[in-house]
DNA sequence: ACCTGAACACCGTTCAAGT
DNA sequence: ACCTGAACACCGTTCAAGT
């Protein structure tokens, strides 16, 4: 008799089907839930599986940080102005970076830099010596405030949301005497995270505009 | 006949005899070796016995987190320069978190701040007040400053030693045209992570003065 | 009061086996 | 070629029991 047709040659598993599943994951039940075991019950496949398209856990996280940095980037293009072009670029990866708060250790632990670290590197390194930074000090500039955006974004990603409510109690209720200062600032402290980056941003640009002008004179 | 005198009464472990343990193995082996059963193992007690003077892990890793920053801070006093004093603080805090890759995460995630915090956050905004910046200026500033150090230190502790020229290698190795900046700037890229967060913090301190200037006139 | 030890509910990963 | 399933070597933590 007619046989059916021999088992599905379409492989069910891939690496763009097992990176959207990690992000719907992450998404919908934090970093933290995204194990090989719960992997495999989102896709109704053995957890092991994912073996065949990731040699470990950390290249799979790694290829999500790509795409996820990849979509951040997604429309982008130089404005004219330098400083609005590294505004958007910073802004951008700080919306990714809090929204997954171990992003930016995963990419800075990679022994390789991402294709997306490539294009967003290419882009505010254009920014900065378009701006007439030398090459020495573009470099600098750029690790700082890739760093600055990374790094603060993450930690904000890691305080428990709510939090700076809880700081500020515990800063009012010090010894005025032994605290002076955070006793009188402590209503005032951790109100706006966003609010705080931007500033922190602001002070490396202004700076960075100083040197410009001090240079052309 | 005469009976042994009771069990040993002190006993063999306290807060801070578990600290050390801690210190001792991270520093010796890395932080990812420090685990209830190692501590266990280093101190020749069950593993479980901690359990008796931590409520869990993180209690644990939270006060190891203060006794690293109160002895980062040891011999701190403010010098008259509201900016050496910055500097100095932030030198400090750094060492400690590329001591410690996870430092700055925990103490970002904790729900209540460390004592050691509060005094540096306490050193810190006193300088940043002494500057003259107005209170709502100087909590952006601190938090700014803060979130650069701790951000910046940590992910410079993440990436392995002689990470720097394997990104390199990779940035030369892409097509000039579509990466012209990279390509030109390959071989700066990634050279002096100290020289990168100074060359940072000294832009925000730049713009904090050029600030103060501008009000006073 | 403090520590032990078995046990529980998890991890990531390897490897031989199936189809 | 791709997936399964048992197994291994770990985790943090709980709880009843010992002394």
């Amino acid at each position: 008799m007619a046989r059916t047709a021999p088992e599905p040659l379409t492989p069910r598993l891939s690496r763009d089907v097992l990176i959207d599943a990690c992000l719907r994951i992450a998404d919908s039940e934090g970093p933290e839930a995204v194990t090989m075991r719960r992997l495999g019950s989102e896709l109704g496949v053995d957890p092991t599986a994912v073996y065949r398209h990731f040699r470990d856990k950390t290249e799979l996280l790694i290829a999500m940080a790509d795409r996820l940095l990849i979509e951040a980037m997604r429309g982008f293009s130089p404005s004219g102005s330098w400083r609005a072009d590294l505004r958007d670029l910073a802004t951008r990866a700080r919306r990714t970076y809090l929204a997954h708060p171990r992003l930016a250790f995963l990419v800075a632990a990679a022994d390789a830099p991402l294709p997306s670290e490539s294009r967003i590197s290419e882009m505010a390194l254009g920014a900065l010596r378009r701006a007439g930074l030398p090459d020495n000090e573009a470099v600098l500039a750029f690790q700082a405030i890739e760093g600055y955006t990374a790094g603060t974004s993450s930690l904000d990603a890691a305080s428990g949301p709510g939090g700076g409510e809880a700081w500020r109690r515990a800063f009012a209720a010090l010894p005025e005497e032994e605290f002076p200062n955070l006793s009188a600032i402590a209503p005032l402290m951790y109100r706006e995270d966003e609010a705080a980056f931007e500033f922190g941003l602001d002070l490396m640009l202004d700076a960075i505009e100083a040197r410009l002008e001090a240079e052309t004179d």
